[in-house]
DNA sequence: TAGATTGTTAATCGATTAACAATC
DNA sequence: TAGATTGTTAATCGATTAACAATC
């Protein structure tokens, strides 16, 4: 009894300025494959499954989703398992999915255009406003049914549209400079596709970092190793 | 000295079956990070590093560096800390850099197309050798200088020219049977950007996932967690 | 009720950090 | 040599897994 006291009295005081209870990293790098493989299980009409199941699915332990699930808290039933339309629909709540964020990108380049043709967007209730770029000749024109401004019209069109995610897909030498337009106007978070860090942490704006080139460098290691080792036993 | 034959011997041993010493998932991730900063440093004309410095600059601990740079190897040096050419050339030849893979893009959309453009992959030692798409109208031209074939000459080309890489940008339904075929052909590691998650890992083929989506519904998360965090505290 | 399966605590494992002796 | 800085061991911390009582 008094334990049990003692142990909620810790966990009051440990929230008490920080409201909630902070989710690890960790998980919340697990959530969006969650999210993705229930939302397949949603479309192949498949109404509940148990950790046990969806572990074999997606090769991890049960153990660990029944305790990342329960970071945000209890989605699931004893004996029943987890309803997969709603916990699909509680994780897409938890990953902002349902906010519908506005974006604009920056960089009608190769990469630029075809983030502006994809379906990812809409799929996460994120709106595309608008691209921008220096290229005189694009601006004014659409592509993929998105309109093309100019680059210097990037600091007023994000600060009157309340713009919340700024894509950047300029090249790496003016990446610094957009980002910091992107930031001074409002933007709230910026998804960075230039190969380079932006040192902006500081400007009240979160930034994610896609870079591709270390993803390739991580397959050519993978790449090696299994060589070497099969090199090494077989050969 | 007893103490120290001790400990190799038990290193000996450690290592017997396995030939190399492991190095864990976490070190790997971080190296391309390494890599990246450390080429950064070497375009600056900067000759040597500490472990102190390095850590400054990239937000780690110095202790972290080094136990890392130490999974493979003592490629500093006592009182004067690390030589940068040297350090970036060794983390380039355990990634796989100077491997000079040769890769394939299937898939000639916007990202293929993106792709082709990049010098990622030189920078990386990768040649790219062929674009394969299904569009008629594009087959038989070339993009950014590389020639686009018929998806139907995909396997024949990578047995034929021992592809190491295929690039996967096809769309998620076409994602498995190309991927099949590049497994098949004897491709070594397969660069997936198709969101949906291949289940070869039988096949002997290494994959990399990039998951755009995922990056983009964590940056969706960060977002809705500061702005509530935000909220919560000031409103 | 009995069976199933979660939520949650405790045990294990691995990764990060701190400390310092080795050595350039 | 003295100062600097690594390589490496030990201590800490956090994340994963195992176990089981709670409960549907």
């Amino acid at each position: 009894m008094e334990s049990i006291d003692k142990v909620k009295g810790t966990f009051e005081l440990k929230n008490r300025d920080n409201a909630k209870p902070t989710v690890s990293d960790a998980v919340i790098k697990r959530l969006p494959r969650y999210h993705r493989y229930l939302g397949d299980l949603l479309a192949d009409g498949r109404m509940r499954i148990s950790s046990a199941e969806l572990s074999k699915l997606m090769n991890v332990t049960a153990s660990q989703i029944r305790q990342d699930l329960n970071c945000f808290g209890g989605f699931g039933q004893q004996g029943y398992g987890y309803n997969i339309k709603y916990l699909h629909g509680k994780i897409s709540e938890l990953l902002g999915v349902t906010q519908g964020y506005t974006a604009v990108i920056a960089g009608a380049g190769n990469l630029g255009r075809a983030l502006a043709a994809t379906r990812m967007f809409g799929r996460r209730g994120v709106t595309r406003l608008a691209l921008f770029d220096v290229d005189e000749s694009i601006v004014g024109t659409e592509i993929y049914g998105i309109k093309v401004y100019h680059i210097d019209e990037l600091y007023d069109f994000c600060q009157r549209e309340k713009v919340a995610i700024g894509v950047l897909t300029v090249p790496k030498d003016a990446a610094y400079k957009v980002a910091m337009t992107m930031a001074h106007a409002g933007v709230k978070g910026i998804w960075n596709f230039a190969s380079t860090e932006l040192e902006i942490e500081c400007e009240n704006v979160v930034v994610e970092n896609v870079h591709m080139g270390d993803s390739l460098m991580r397959l050519c290691y993978e790449i090696k190793t299994k060589d070497e080792a099969e090199g090494g036993s077989d050969a």
